[in-house]
RNA sequence: GGGCGGUUAGCUCAGCUGGUUAGAGCGAUUCCCUUACAAGGAAUAGGCCGGCGGUUCGAGUCCGUCACCGCCCACCA
């Protein structure tokens, strides 16, 4: 075996267990045993070479970021998914990686060289470049630092960068293959401008947000045709009213009456007193404020529309930082909103305003700045998108995608149909520049290097000229939507072909895509995944990836969105650091369902912390009582299998058949919840499984017979602790891997054949439910939690063995597992009678339970408060019979018996004669308690 | 203006295609340092499942509607 003497040096279990002095260790101990790696996974016999591959694509987080909450959810789902099908015996491969994220990461950088008052134009394109990169070289290894402790088992070896050679071969390619058919042009149009980072951005990174602002109504001016002067003007409302500057029209409703007379004048824009057109337009809305609208199309999509329909000139006002342009004639050089303080006090002066009211509406701002956008007539670079879109639909409708939660397909649907074209040119420097060159003449040139393009336009011009790249870089999610299969070896093996020294991935493309799921959260739906599926169609014919798996966003305790100006964000890495990787992933995993918000409470990870240390310390139990030459092991399973050998059936007693029988359900509805998304419920199943059932009640069974039992029982119940261990670890090793690693790494004898945990086949149920020992266990369950309860209830020292009287017909129950009675109620043995008839007690005064199906007297001697008692079996009886009218009414329906299933009502007979018999034990204790 | 989600115990949340008397964690109360674990054990209390109406033998679960909270999309000046 491998050499694992690090891990085993720590043979000593202690009593806490400690995350730290573990994680780091085994994370390197697994990524350099290279599990994370599919070809590993072949080699040692653990996958199945023909077995279809389960692959995922990482999101990539941006390269000189911060790793949030986010992450931290993203890679505890993405790992959970990928250690569960990676021990099923599935070649996985989880591919990881970083983005440059255009925008963001410039943004970052300038900031940092704003600090020595600096600005990127002071550097000029190259140094910049230069100074961004050397950035990202710096933040990589912090980012991957941190996914690491992250704990994801992903193939670093494939680790890709959104700006790497290979990748941005992909986007060259991408690019050119678009622009060749017709689906990337270039244009003129009105995009959203922010003003901060001087850029085009797309609707998308837009955010809309109420924004207490004027509602401005003021006069328009009018060129009375007549010479009158009267009604020499139109009032007019605007939200902002330095964009009167660049109107080019009045418009009304063409059938508003009040002014019909108007439509074919001409109005003047104040202080400017340029002439423009009123015009009659149905967009105007006749309700709405006075009813006539300014047409600034230049600076507003509705008006941008108006004008192409009535063929009005566009103006464009502002400069690229937002202050206004010659254009605005005597505001030139203000900002935009000096500019509207300004001009409207201009107005006033010249007595053109009427009123300046309080207006809340919705603003656009940039995502990344949060500057408020400005629409701005720009030559941008777009991508047609509705062939695209089209196409990308039509793969959700017909279910080659699914997205979980079903749900998200409206909002993907509604989306794809409304979608409008893609700016994908920024005006930034940090990215992937735009692959076209520009002749003298302003020619076109789509080609993958100058030389390249040099060569194109020789034929073009029959000699050499010189030409110009464009300037402008291209939206960081142009790369992100090629990154499932860009990142796999696209363009270049996409013939499958790996030839001469092409890297040892050659085939990825051809085995691994497409990938199976795209997780990530809700969010960034639009931004991601539905443009990787329009290109991977495009580009590959096929759909990336099989299911999107949407999480939930992580939000703070108060349930706002966790951010650093608000003080309310939680670090993972200091949240790991505490309480341990398991405990938050845990915590992420069980804390809500696909596609729901979940708000992150430190009790909820403390909590798992101490689910972590329970399982450890159930382990040290079962450790301390495994002596290792003792235990056998079942080795016909396989190498990657081999886990404790069962006593035979003979040799096991109820609470052995009761703790298999549960975890044959625990494996068979963990594996089911899984393959049906439900991975929270999966995990908080394995919660209660362990704790409540192995824990509480299996181990507190085991020991006495551990401890007083004949050899071979207690041989055998160590056989089937050992083996329940080992198999639940196993379950729970996706949602906790280290806890569960460390403490396999001491299980004598299965340690010693296998490398690791990890690596071990994700159990299947083995043998049948056994329903018999599930209901005796159970009403086992329900008289020593009933003894208990009198015990409190009447205050018996914790310590002291009381006796007791089993009687009724179940009573060979008792019988047969006597010391698993006086052991878990603390009965003295001594003392304790069963008899079969009912009237079981002559023993002076007594308490008297009905539970699990027979009667159980505790002659508390001197302690039965006879008057307590007699109310408490009252309680009881009227209960039983509240029950029994219930079941009894059901089932004296003759609709339900009629039309219920078959199983149902056979079950509600069952429990009405249950609830009989127990009515006779209750009303018998109560007479016996009166007389 | 469209659309989606939520509303279940004091708090944070489960409850999958309708089928026992609705669950967990935290918190609360009482007791216990019992040789795996006090990051623990035993027990207890606490819920008209947001309101109303409907479908059904049967509704926390399905349908309609209303209320409140949150989110997404959207070109109302």
């Amino acid at each position: 075996m491998a050499d694992t003497s690090s891990l085993e040096s720590q043979a000593e279990m202690p009593t806490i267990y400690e995350p730290q002095q573990w994680e780091e260790k085994l994370y390197q101990w697994w990524e350099s045993m290279g599990f994370f790696r599919p070809e590993q996974q072949i080699e040692s016999g653990l996958a199945d070479p023909d077995a279809p591959p389960f692959v995922i694509s990482m999101p990539p987080p941006n390269v000189t970021g911060v790793l949030h909450l986010g992450h931290a959810i993203t890679s505890a789902v993405e790992d959970m998914l990928i250690r569960h099908h990676r021990m099923a015996g599935r070649p996985t491969l989880w591919l990881p990686g970083t983005d440059h994220a255009g925008i963001a990461t410039q943004n970052v950088v300038e900031r940092k060289l704003a600090e020595s008052g600096a600005t990127r134009h002071d550097l000029g394109r190259a140094r910049f470049v230069q100074e961004v990169w050397d950035w990202k070289d710096e933040y990589h290894g912090q980012i991957s630092g941190q996914q690491r402790r992250m704990g994801i088992s992903c193939d670093w070896t494939r680790e890709r960068f959104t700006l790497d050679d290979g990748l941005s071969d992909a986007v060259l390619e991408a690019f050119i293959r678009l622009y060749n058919d017709d689906l990337i042009y270039r244009g003129n149009y009105l995009v959203n401008w922010c003003p901060r980072c001087e850029s085009a951005i797309s609707d998308l990174e837009v955010e809309h947000e109420p924004v207490d602002g004027k509602l401005y109504t003021f006069r328009y001016p009018l060129r009375d045709p007549s010479g009158a002067s009267s009604a020499n003007h139109v009032e007019v409302s605007t939200t902002r009213p330095e964009t009167i500057l660049g109107d080019t029209a009045v418009a009304v409703h063409p059938e508003d009456e009040r002014y019909a007379h108007l439509i074919g004048g001409t109005a003047l824009v104040p202080i400017l007193e340029r002439e423009i057109p009123i015009i009659a337009d149905e967009h105007v809305d006749p309700q709405f404020g006075t009813g006539a609208l300014k047409v600034t199309p230049g600076h507003d999509p509705n008006d941008y529309q108006i004008a192409q329909r009535h063929n009005l000139p566009y103006i464009n006002i502002t400069n690229v930082d937002g202050t206004l342009n010659e254009a605005a004639g005597p505001y030139a050089g203000l900002d935009r909103f000096a500019a509207r303080e300004k001009l409207w006090q201009d107005m006033a002066a010249a007595g053109l305003v009427v009123t300046d009211k309080p207006h809340v509406h919705e603003v656009g701002h940039c995502q990344r700045c949060h500057t408020i956008v400005e629409p701005l007539l720009s030559t941008q670079w777009f991508v047609k998108t509705k062939p695209l879109a089209e196409a990308a639909t039509a793969a959700v409708r017909d279910g080659r995608v699914k997205i979980v939660p079903e749900r998200f397909e409206r909002n993907y649907y509604h989306w794809m149909d409304n979608i409008r074209d893609w700016c994908i040119s920024r005006q930034l420097w940090w990215g992937h520049r735009i692959p076209i060159w520009y002749g003298p003449d302003g020619h076109q040139f789509a080609a993958r290097s100058e030389s390249d393009a040099l060569e194109q336009a020789i034929e073009i011009y029959g000699e050499t000229v010189e030409l110009e790249q464009d300037e402008d870089v291209l939206d960081t999610w142009f790369s992100s939507a090629l990154w499932p299969f860009s990142t796999l070896g696209w363009p270049q093996f996409e013939n499958g072909e790996a030839t001469g020294d092409a890297a040892s991935h050659a085939s990825d493309l051809a085995r691994f895509y497409p990938t199976t799921v795209l997780e990530t959260g809700y969010d960034i739906i639009f931004f991601w995944v539905a443009r990787m599926i329009m290109m991977g169609l495009y580009f590959t014919g096929e759909a990336p990836f099989k299911y999107v798996y949407l999480h939930g966003l992580v939000r703070a305790e108060d349930g706002r969105k966790m951010s650093k100006s608000l003080g309310n964000a939680l670090d993972p890495l200091d949240l790991i650091g505490e309480y341990g990787n398991d405990a938050l992933r845990f915590t992420l995993l069980t804390g809500s369902t696909p596609g729901n918000d979940m708000k992150l409470t430190v009790s909820r990870i403390e909590a798992n912390r101490n689910f972590a240390n329970k399982i450890w310390n159930a382990a040290r139990f079962v450790l301390m009582n495994l002596e290792a030459d003792e235990v056998a092991l079942d080795k016909e399973s396989g190498p990657n299998s081999i886990t404790y050998a069962l006593p035979p059936v003979a040799a096991q007693n109820l609470a052995d058949r009761w703790i298999l029988s549960r975890l044959n359900a625990v494996q068979t509805h963990v594996t089911q919840l899984i393959e049906n998304w439900q991975l929270g419920e999966a995990g908080r199943q394995l919660y209660e499984f362990l704790w409540s059932e192995y824990c509480d009640w299996y181990i507190e069974a085991a020991k006495p017979r551990l401890y007083g039992g004949q050899p071979e029982e207690a041989n055998a119940t160590r056989q089937v602790l050992a083996y329940t261990l080992e198999q639940s670890l196993r379950l729970l090793h996706p949602f906790m891997p280290y806890v569960t690693e460390a403490i396999w790494s001491h299980l004598p004898g299965v340690a010693q054949h296998a490398e690791s945990l990890m690596t071990q086949r994700w159990p299947t149920a083995v043998g049948q439910r056994d329903t018999q020992a599930e209901d005796s266990f159970g009403r086992i369950q329900d008289i020593v939690r009933a003894i208990r309860n009198a015990r409190a209830e009447y205050n018996v020292e914790p310590g002291r063995r009381i006796a007791a009287v089993f009687a009724g017909s179940g009573h060979t129950l008792v019988h047969e597992n006597l010391a698993l009675f006086t052991s878990l109620a603390r009965l003295d043995a001594q003392q304790v009678a069963i008899e079969s008839s009912a009237n079981g007690s002559d023993a002076g005064p007594s308490v008297q339970l009905n539970a699990g199906g027979l009667t159980t007297y505790l002659p508390l001697a001197g302690m039965v408060d006879l008057a307590a008692e007699q109310k408490r079996l009252q309680k009881e009886l009227d209960n039983v019979d509240n029950q029994i009218n219930r079941a009894t009414g059901l089932l004296s329906n003759v609709n339900f018996v009629g039309k219920a299933p078959q199983q149902v009502v056979q079950r509600e007979r069952d429990k009405l004669e249950e609830l009989e018999s127990q009515r006779k034990q209750v009303a018998a204790s109560l007479e016996q308690l009166t007389a």
